[in-house]
DNA sequence: ATCGTTCCCTAACAAGTGTTTGGTAGGTTA
DNA sequence: TAACCTACCAAACACTTGTTAGGGAACGAT
């Protein structure tokens, strides 16, 4: 029967954490294999022997910071999934939760963009390709609703539509600094007013 | 005084050129830093050692692979940006340029987009920048231009869409493939339509 | 005082890295 | 025939990589 230590009824013990944060932020800087753990190491202030009391391995570092973050996102997405909107408002809720997202885990979006292509052909990182498929299934679905609901256009290919709209989203974890000019529901109402009714001035 | 052999007259040696097509396939599919010299070597069905008969260095290879692709990339913006056109009319032709550079250069493209950021602060790769600010400078311009002429919406921030029309059109070199369903104008045609006039049907 | 736990260091390991050196088969030129 | 060039191989180099083993300082609990 394990004990329970003070420290361990806070889910995570806290310098673990840190240690996560200073890793997510080099590997989203430099990519995952261009890291080195002496790297990482360095930038916690120990050496690189250290980290393996907190970690088995650099992957489980990776591992973590991702599943973590995807375990977040789709809190968020099943939430809004599950409020029962129209297409449009189910669109507007999806990209303003995702900016929410790349708010908070902006390091971690940033190593998903970069790796999670190949990485999820690993068994390991396995839930990468599910989450794609449900994420697929999400917003393809949506859009697909909206277009029968005749709130958006038939006109446009939806499957290309999707990847536009989802790369669109999700690079700007690459620019996106927290605290600077645009909150991310700032954000997400510029982008939305892009999409949904374009740039040009109506005639 | 170089003896110029036959096959020195065409401008780079046949060999060169297909060992750089599959580096830049291994480099894309995998990352730089993840990708090895016996990698591309395999590939190219030769030892590793063998690579440094054609090539100086692996950073060389790479070297090679983005400053032809932006060269390339440039005669066709250029082009554009010299034909005199209106706001609208640019970014359209701004856009269909890109699909075209992406179908043919998708690897490079794929490329730029995951390793830039980094590889333009090594002085090497200084022209990465150089690019990426005539690149804001041809984007933006425009943009602005076509709001002063009423062409584009006022109410919209115009850096913001910058880069929300500037992600989306290169992140689609991570899943273009060439010879597929849609031609690089079909896709831009669709872009276009989505980015000008929206997904929302008007009432 | 002793024990156990936490957290880190020192020092090394084996595997893999980009790269170099010397050699050589085969074709072309003189 | 002899010299030369092209394009590769074979084998090694120095270095970096992720990882491990053993140890020890700090500290609260017993």
């Amino acid at each position: 029967m394990p004990k329970n230590k003070k420290q361990q009824v806070t889910a995570v013990p806290e310098r673990r954490g840190e240690l996560l944060a200073t890793a997510a932020e080099v590997f989203a800087a430099q990519g995952y294999n261009a890291t080195t753990v002496r790297r990482i190491a360095d930038e916690a202030g120990m050496l690189a022997g250290s980290l393996y009391y907190h970690f088995d391995s650099k992957e489980s570092m990776l591992d973590e910071i991702l599943s973590t973050f995807l375990t977040e996102l789709w809190q968020g997405y099943d939430a809004v999934l599950a409020a029962g909107l129209g297409p449009r408002e189910t669109i507007e809720a999806l990209v303003t939760e995702s900016f929410r997202e790349i708010d908070r885990h902006r390091a971690a979006v940033a190593i998903y963009q970069k790796e999670s292509r190949h990485l999820a052909e690993l068994p390991r990182f396995g839930y990468l390709a599910d989450s794609q498929r449900k994420f697929e299934q999400a917003w393809l679905g949506t859009l697909e609703r909206g277009v029968a609901a005749k709130a958006f256009r038939a006109d446009l290919d939806v499957r290309l539509t999707y990847r536009f709209v989802r790369d669109t989203v999700w690079v700007a974890a690459s620019w996106y600094r927290p605290g600077g000019q645009h909150s991310p529901e700032e954000i997400a109402r510029q982008y939305l007013s892009m999409v949904l009714d374009g740039i040009a001035v109506r005639e």
